[in-house]
DNA sequence: TGCCAGGCCGGGT
DNA sequence: ACCCGGCATGGC
């Protein structure tokens, strides 16, 4: 899979994955691009910051209310306020909000406490351990699954569980890596496999050839 | 105009 | 243990 790494990396160049200006704002994130694209969550964000209101203690504070109104262009805005109060009351009582304490803890610990949080599953409990705390747990979203699929490495059943194995037992555990690797597979599936579409004839990056 | 987007949950088999 | 409908906005 490391072949495949570099060839990703020639071919699209670094991404320095997560696009966010703190470790808390990458944990907002991925709660609201949850089966989302991107850009509308960059508009909910843009708002957020518009109203300084981007940090545990604010949110926690916040009429929830006025935070469906604040990321509704992200949409299912009902939800995700309500998936946002959760793991922001969750961050003050576990940790009074504090990031750095947050990363302090072992990495399976932390995952077992995100997951508990409702809204929090193991796609966004990953996004939040590698992008925002730098712990090692590979991200596998729905363009990983399906770039694996379209090319005959997995048939399409496995769990997510066993895809990030395959990975994680492949790869060297580290956090560099895994962020630039799941970065590199989300721009080629971007541009070459979206979802119901056949995989593209101009895809450069079929694994079967090169 | 319909389809799609960096999921997750709850209820039903 | 799966399978499915619901959740909502905005770009192409």
């Amino acid at each position: 899979m490391l072949a495949l790494f570099y060839r990703l990396l020639r071919h699209f160049g670094p991404q320095r994955w997560w696009p966010a200006d703190t470790p808390f704002e990458v944990m907002v994130g991925a709660i609201l691009t949850q089966n989302t694209s991107w850009m509308n969550v960059e508009r909910a964000i843009g708002l957020l910051k518009g109203a300084k209101a981007l940090s545990p203690h604010k949110i926690d504070a916040m009429d929830i209310g006025t935070l469906e109104g604040l990321i509704r262009p992200a949409g299912f805005f009902r939800v995700k306020a309500a998936r946002l109060k959760a793991f922001v009351r969750y961050m003050m009582e576990a940790y009074l909000g504090n990031v750095d304490a947050m990363a302090a803890r072992p990495g399976w610990e932390l995952r077992e406490e995100l997951m508990a949080v409702p809204g929090i599953g193991e796609e966004t409990a990953d996004s939040i351990l590698l992008y925002a705390l730098d712990k090692p747990f590979f991200v596998v979203d729905a363009y990983t699954k399906r770039i694996l699929e379209r090319n005959g490495l997995i048939r399409g059943g496995e769990s997510y569980g066993e895809i990030q194995r395959f990975f994680m037992d492949s790869l060297p555990g580290d956090v560099g890596l895994f962020k630039e690797y799941h970065a590199l597979l989300v721009a080629l599936g971007k541009t070459y496999c979206r979802a119901r579409r056949p995989l593209c004839d101009s895809c450069p990056l079929r694994f079967e050839d090169g």
